[in-house]
DNA sequence: CATTACCTACTAAGTTTTTAGTAATAAAAT
DNA sequence: ATTTTATTACTAAAAACTTAGTAGGTAATG
């Protein structure tokens, strides 16, 4: 799986959002200052390289689509976040959160539910 | 919280492991092909710079130790990731990984007594 | 049909990051 | 004492990343 760059990463969120886009689009997503209609167009073209997006000719300009579903790339993201800052278990990291206090008893409760549930839809 | 570049951070992994090392014992924990000495040399001064190491003169070389602990950082990595990558939710990556199959029922359970252990201990 | 608006491909300038060389210095070895 | 070795501070080349300009084309507008 290729890295993406913070550029390349700002911009692919955007696909990701909305699914696909035009470069003009893709701009209105931005808050000010808004980048150069070239800049992102660059970036664009860096992502479909990379296999992040399709582009498709459309009319006289290019409709980006996601490629490479966002999902993928946060298990990969998570997973060498694990791997380098966790000792490689996910437990380390959810106690992690518990004692930051970023993880309520009621966030848990959610969480373990959610992942039971996962767990018994995999059998 | 300052970040680290790819680089730096491959060479802060090394000192949060050996808590203080000299350039010298840094390199032998690279694999080969290992960089020149003042290519690292250059990036723990770049660590130090940002005040993720402290640079101690230690006869004719200098002993550079931990500053930043390494579970302050991973948590700023985590949180960013959560916030970028799962909504915002912790939860949600937790049930991403039950459905990677990356969480195990035995994991979960270890999870859930950590977690309920660190919650209890707040109050 | 000339003008304006919009889009792309190509190019490149500016910036940051990575890597490492050189000169200076001090210690160690012979 | 001279040579070799180890280290640092300083510098800089190379690579990667970011940003955007320019030229050229196509479509819409008056």
């Amino acid at each position: 799986m290729k890295e993406l760059t913070k550029a390349e990463e700002q911009v692919m969120q955007i696909v990701w959002d909305l699914k696909e886009t035009n470069v003009r689009d893709a701009i209105a997503c931005f808050s000010d200052p808004k980048p150069a209609y070239t800049t992102v167009a660059t970036v664009m073209n860096a992502l479909e390289k990379k296999g992040f997006v399709s582009k498709i000719a459309q009319g006289k300009s290019h409709i980006f689509s996601v490629k490479l579903p966002k999902e993928e790339y946060s298990g990969f993201k998570a997973g060498a976040l694990v791997k380098n800052y966790f000792n490689g278990s996910f437990s380390s990291m959810a106690s992690f959160f518990a004692k930051d206090n970023k993880l309520s008893i009621q966030e848990l409760e959610e969480m373990i539910e959610i992942v039971k549930r996962e767990i018994n839809k995999e059998k």
